[in-house]
RNA sequence: GGGCCACUAGCUCAGCCUGGUUAGAGCGCACCCCUGAUAAGGGUGAGGUCGAUGGUUCAAGUCCAUCGUGGCCCA
């Protein structure tokens, strides 16, 4: 096979490969005999001088050292996580080890005493070739057992294949260069039948690899497949149940047929084979026989393109909303649609009045031709509503046995069918028999004409299908079929179905209860060949139909052991059973069921049901959750649901997610003729199976049609992959450095830092939302809420944090156990979050993360419980001060980017206004806030100074309901109080809860919610603003502040020539750095900034002399600075 | 012709069920930052008559009606 799992190559061995293509290692760069002084690459621009921000607020930390520490007994047990990870070699790992302990299997046993939960797989063809929207289908197919499972339920995913069908049949046709029916029978039923068979296995290799290597959990060693003898006894219990409650019977169907072929045409095949014809369009005079119509001599004007089907017209149809008229011309009275008149009689014509439909229902006339004599009565107008005035005349000939519509309207009406057509599409009767239909059209058109009863002929073009084999004009034809009179339980399907959970909901009133509403029966049975036959004996001469439930039955009617029968074609054809009425022989009727009708068996005949696998059944019926695409809703969802109803009384599922189609980048459908059907192989193989399924889960709407592509899966990993690896590569490296072990005593969550709290929080939110949305079948919510705190955890608790997994264990140990500790947490019940979304990637993380310390551990995270938030983590006020928290700092950043004061300068003081409530909130984290911005002091505004200028806005929420129609004029006095009076509500409302507002010269109360008190500070600082929220930035300059801007360049120039160097995270150095004038290299010196410098780059030792080779940095008017690294 | 769905920033989509006066995100774009997550990362900004019209309401992207455009299913 093309599609090997490769090996995969362990992509994050100890070793990596540098830049230069070199080997290098962590920790060991010591002695490779490189050459430092050529290696160090100076980099110069005059705008990159400005000092690296440095903690402000607390003086002690920010003179601590910086860098991991040298522990001595460094732990290996941390796994080396690479920064540059290749998912599709990394998912192969997970791969092969879930291969080797079994994982799913155990997953099962692990549940074996559970509730059962029950997912049924819709069972796909195996006979093509799986596509990208498979594996969208089969990741949400995967998503919900594996959380189910991980909630506790025992979730058996049995898999299946669908096996029959006319594509399986025309697929062989093709390959051997067969044409029709008659060739088939001619090859022989049994080799026919026998490379079908063989062709439904064809790609199910395929299949199971695309199917594992996705991580879709389905078990295909115990795969159900609709041609198994077992299976196929299920479907004749089934029939024979609808039998004995009368529900199934045969009647005439009209389908599109070829007479030259012998064969109907399927839907598809049909669409292949449309041409734009000239027909023949005749106006024909229906003389009415009844009524005061008939005595002034009138006739209806009836129109067709089908001439030939005039010898069978049984009725004519007019539509109740359209309006007709009685019209003179050229000395005829005729009937015609009103809208018609003009265009088919003429400006002639003269309206003698207007007629209702009503007025012409029931009226007998004379047709043109009778071929056959019939007995019941025919012949007269009914109503229908698919009449239009598009075309014609308003008055439609009805000829049920060659028309759908015909023969639907004639079933109602209880009319005949009249068929004077063989089954080679010629009359076999009076003056045009032997003639195939489609060229009789002259001659009856001239028949018409000679007596008198044409009034009008054309020529129509229209679209008209041909066949595609032989080309010849198609014919709609009624042939005898098995019917299930669905129609007699539309009461029970309908409301079954509003017991089904849809996802989307509209689906059950819209699309599918519409279907519904318009239920007609279930046209059963084929004229093929591979498929389940139909269990029904009729007897040659009584015409008796005998059905039978099992071969054991069948055997028990023939009188002999058929227990060996392989109950398809032709050998059950050879089973003759005596007639229960008669005696005479019966034989079985041709044909075989509906390949549908075997998929909505597939609730009780995937067990073989009943005549095996009873408990399974009982305890699988019916299913939790199925999952289709939207097509499937007048397919699988519909037979499903039509079986059932009809054989079990109810539902067959209760929750039923249906997904959009495929499409590409551009939005288009993939095709064949487009090329641009996108290979599923080719996109996991480039970008993993995580990927596909993340972007097939998160990206929109499950039943919105999806885009995918190469952008949009680069988009996944870059966005969200990639930088949940990066958050486990940061953790792994520095718990590997400083030993970090998880037994390790660690504060209580209580005890931690604010920050750690507020992550934690949030995962307790995550955790909950995505329980939630999972348990509802939100997909989308459920990945947002995830991509939210994957972000939340990369690009602000770690970014906040980085420096106490650098500092020195030694200095403060509870703080780094405690950072550890939480990242830990986080990333571990992410993995667990993750697991039933993105499989791979989630036991990657609880291996390395889990396993990696403890080998008693659980061996994989989808044998773990779904993870359960805990209390103490939660903290909702902590989440809202900190989401105020993140407000101040992107308005400090919006400040200082307007000021042009780069964040690499320190800066002094900022002042800061929030509403009222959140004060308190924000203080904790004002240190964070002066970090991140690097700003040494940062204050609130004490809400009454005379720093703050207040004003007012209204809060609609409440003033609408509290003052209705005034309330716009009460808002606009709240907007309008000036200086004082907003001073003077304000306090009124601080310490009264209410004051006293004037509108319109009536004084109105006002309560503190109706009000929001706006501050901002009055400084004529740089000012950011939002709302109530604000931001002010003190930009003045000092030389002190700009000394420490200096020190801080100086720091990040050594650690650009560190890692230029690729010296290790933990390596010491020795470093020369080289201040000038005089004057800056004392004030560095003075406030102690080279002790900084030193401890910040890991140097042991740094000499305050000029060196060759040193990398200079221009720090404008304050100086120049040389740096180097001198040892390493 | 019928049913259903969609229409929100240049693009892809949240928000609508449960109406509240500052409509969000990602990508793209412009400018910038960072340089120990580094073939990465981050920030700020510009950009929207929420398809149109009418209605309900103190208040409509959100509720209702009609229309338009597109899609799916059916005929």
């Amino acid at each position: 096979m093309r599609h090997h799992l490769r090996a995969a190559a362990p992509n994050d061995a100890p070793a990596s490969v540098g830049p230069d293509g070199r080997r290098t290692r962590r920790g060991s760069t010591k002695g490779s005999g490189r050459d430092r002084t050529t290696r160090v690459v100076p980099r110069r621009r005059p705008g990159d001088v400005v000092p690296r921000a440095k903690r402000h607020t607390s003086a002690v930390r920010g003179r601590q050292a910086r860098g991991p520490t040298m522990t001595p007994s460094r732990s290996t047990t941390w796994p080396t996580v690479s920064n540059r990870p290749s998912f599709p070699a990394m998912e192969g790992e997970v791969l092969a080890r879930w291969r080797d302990r079994d994982v799913f299997a155990r997953s099962l046993e692990l549940r074996a005493d559970a509730p059962v939960w029950t997912f049924y797989e819709g069972p796909p063809t195996a006979n093509g070739r799986p596509g990208t929207h498979h594996v969208e289908a089969r990741t949400f197919k995967d998503v919900f057992p594996r959380y189910q499972t991980m909630k506790g339920r025992y979730v058996r995913r049995k898999g299946g294949w669908d096996c029959h069908g006319l594509p399986v049949e025309l697929e062989i046709e093709r390959e051997l260069g067969l044409d029709s029916k008659a060739d088939i029978e001619a090859y022989g039923i049994e080799a026919f039948n026998r490379r079908c068979r063989d062709s439904v296995t064809r790609y199910v290799g395929e299949w199971s690899e695309l199917t594992e290597r996705i991580g879709f959990w389905v078990d295909l060693d115990d795969a159900y497949w609709t041609m198994d003898t077992a299976y196929v006894e299920s479907l004749w219990w089934g029939l024979k149940q609808l039998w004995d409650q009368d529900l199934i019977f045969e009647d005439f169907r009209v389908t599109p047929y070829c007479g030259r072929c012998g064969t109907g045409l399927s839907d598809a095949e049909v669409a292949q084979g449309y041409q734009t014809v000239e027909d023949p369009s005749v106006y024909v005079r229906f003389p009415v026989l009844e009524g005061p119509l008939a005595d002034e001599g009138a006739s209806l004007v009836v129109w067709t393109t089908t001439p030939w089907t005039l010898p069978s017209n049984t009725a004519v149809a007019v539509g109740r909303d359209i309006s007709y008229e009685l019209v003179r011309a050229d000395g005829d009275l005729l009937v015609i649609a009103g809208d018609l008149r003009e265009r088919v009689l003429g400006e002639e014509a003269e309206v003698v009045r207007g007629l209702t439909a009503d007025e012409l229902l029931g009226l007998h006339y004379e047709a043109p031709f009778t071929l056959v004599e019939v007995e019941a009565d025919h012949r007269y107008v009914v109503a229908a509503d698919f009449v239009t005035t598009s075309d014609g005349s308003g008055l439609v000939h009805l000829a049920p046995a060659f028309g759908a519509d015909d023969m639907e309207v004639g079933r109602r009406e209880g009319l005949p069918v009249i068929n004077p057509v063989d089954l080679e599409g010629r009359f076999t009767t009076g003056p045009f028999a032997g003639d195939f239909v489609k060229d009789a059209d002259p001659a009856i058109i001239e028949a018409l004409r000679v007596s008198g009863r044409l009034l009008k002929d054309e020529v129509y073009e229209h679209t008209y299908p041909f066949c595609w084999r032989c080309k010849r004009p198609l014919i709609y034809y009624a042939k005898p079929s098995w019917y299930i009179r669905t129609t007699a339980r539309r009461d029970e399907l309908l409301a079954n179905n509003r017991d089904i959970d849809w996802h989307p909901d509209h689906i059950r009133e819209g699309r599918f209860g519409n279907w519904l509403e318009n239920n007609v029966d279930w046209a059963l049975s084929r004229d093929r060949y591979w498929g389940t036959p139909l269990p029904f004996w009729r007897c040659d001469d009584c015409d008796h139909v005998t059905v039978v439930g099992s071969r054991a039955e069948l055997g028990e009617l023939a009188g002999r052991d058929l227990s060996e029968l392989d109950p398809h074609r032709p050998y059950v054809d050879e089973v003759v059973v005596p007639c229960p009425a008669c005696g005479a022989d019966s034989h079985r009727v041709a044909h075989v069921a509906d390949a549908w009708f075997d998929s909505g068996g597939m609730p009780y005949a995937q067990w073989g049901y009943p005549h095996q696998g009873h408990d399974e059944f009982e305890r699988h019926f019916p299913a939790d959750f199925i999952c289709e695409a939207i097509d499937q809703t007048r397919g699988w969802f519909y037979t499903l649901l039509a079986e059932s109803t009809l054989l079990f009384d109810r539902s067959s599922y209760e929750t039923v997610l249906c997904l959009g189609h495929i499409v590409d980048e551009d939005g288009a459908k993939m095709s064949k003729s487009k090329g641009n059907i996108l290979d599923p192989w080719e996109l996991i193989d480039r970008h993993g199976a995580d990927a596909m399924r993340w972007l097939m889960l998160a990206e929109g709407n499950p039943w919105v049609n999806r885009r995918v592509g190469h952008q949009s899966l680069e988009d996944v990993v870059r966005r969200f992959l990639l930088t949940l690896w990066n958050v486990h590569a940061f953790f792994t490296t520095y718990a590997g450095i400083d030993g970090f072990r998880l037994d390790a005593e660690v504060a209580a969550v209580a005890d931690r830092p604010a920050t750690d709290r507020w992550v934690l929080a949030e995962l307790a939110d995550a955790v909950t939302v995505v329980d939630e949305a999972l348990g509802t079948y939100d997909v989308s919510t459920a990945c947002r809420r995830i991509e939210r705190f994957v972000d939340d955890l990369s690009n602000w608790y770690v970014r906040r944090n980085r420096r106490r997994f650098w500092k020195n264990v030694a200095d403060d140990p509870a703080d780094k156990g405690a950072a550890y500790a939480t990242l830990h947490t986080c990333l571990v019940t992410l993995s667990q979050l993750l697991a039933p979304f993105t499989p791979f990637l989630a036991d990657r993380l609880w291996e390395d993360l889990v396993r990696s310390q403890d080998p008693d551990a659980t061996d994989s995270v989808h044998l773990t419980d779904f993870p359960v938030a805990l209390d103490e983590w939660r903290d909702e006020d902590l989440r809202r001060a900190m989401a105020t928290t993140r407000r101040i700092v992107e308005l400090g950043r919006q400040a200082r980017n307007e000021s042009g004061v780069k964040v690499r300068q320190p800066l002094a003081r900022a002042l800061v206004t929030v509403p009222a409530d959140e004060r308190a909130g924000l203080e904790q984290f004002l240190d964070d806030v002066a970090d991140e911005l690097n700003v040494r002091t940062v204050e609130q505004s004490s809400g009454t100074g005379d720093l703050v200028d207040r004003s007012l806005k209204p809060n609609f929420r409440a003033l609408g309901p509290a003052f209705q129609g005034d309330a716009p004029q009460v808002a606009g006095a709240i907007s309008r109080a000036d200086a004082g009076e907003a001073e003077r509500i304000a306090d009124a409302l601080a310490t009264d809860g209410r004051a006293d507002i004037e509108v319109d010269g009536r004084t109105v109360e006002l309560t503190a919610d109706m009000v929001e008190i706006v501050e901002t500070p009055r400084t004529g600082w740089e000012l950011a603003r939002d709302g109530a929220t604000s931001f002010a930035l003190d930009t003045a300059l000092t030389r002190e502040l700009r000394v420490e801007g200096a020190a801080r360049e100086i720091v990040r120039a050594l650690n650009d020539q560190r890692k230029n160097l690729e010296l290790a995270l933990d390596d010491r150095i020795e470093v020369a750095v080289h201040a000038t004038p005089a004057e800056l290299d004392a004030e560095l010196a003075d406030a102690g900034w080279y002790a900084v410098v030193a401890r910040e780059v890991l140097a042991t030792d740094l000499h305050r002399r000029p060196e060759r080779d040193a990398v200079e940095v221009d720090l404008g008017d304050l100086g120049t600075v040389s740096v180097a690294v001198v040892a390493t």
